[in-house]
DNA sequence: AATCGGGCGTACA
DNA sequence: CTGTACGCCCGAT
């Protein structure tokens, strides 16, 4: 949190980006959590729509985001969920699936 | 294992 | 401004 920069959006997104990039590297967070980490338990969806929208794929590691299953979920970035998989072991993540 | 509905917010008409 | 459709989902049946 020093000299991240955010994109402009919505409060919600800005506050869903806030909290993947304090994710440590080598660890991943289930949108759930993140949905609670907001304030927002029940509001996964909106969530998951608001990390969809991430504009800067290289800022945000939303590729750390997954689901409770453990399941990658899905990615919008280029190379799709091939790519997220990949970011993740290339983490030292173990991915499930 | 597969299917359905639910909760929240954004985008579009 | 009001209504409808959709999503990188989740939980229950």
């Amino acid at each position: 949190m020093k000299g991240i920069k955010i994109p402009e959006g919505t409060f919600f997104q800005q506050r869903v980006w806030r909290e993947i990039v304090k994710i440590p590297r080598g660890s991943v967070m289930t949108y759930k959590a993140l949905a609670t980490r907001i304030g927002s338990p029940n509001a996964v969806r909106a969530v998951a729509n608001a990390v969809g929208a991430n504009p800067l794929v290289i800022t945000i590691p939303c590729h750390r985001v997954i689901r409770s299953d453990g399941t990658l979920g899905g990615y919008s970035g280029r190379g799709g969920v091939s790519m997220k998989r990949k970011l993740l072991r290339d983490e030292g993540v173990e991915v499930a699936k």
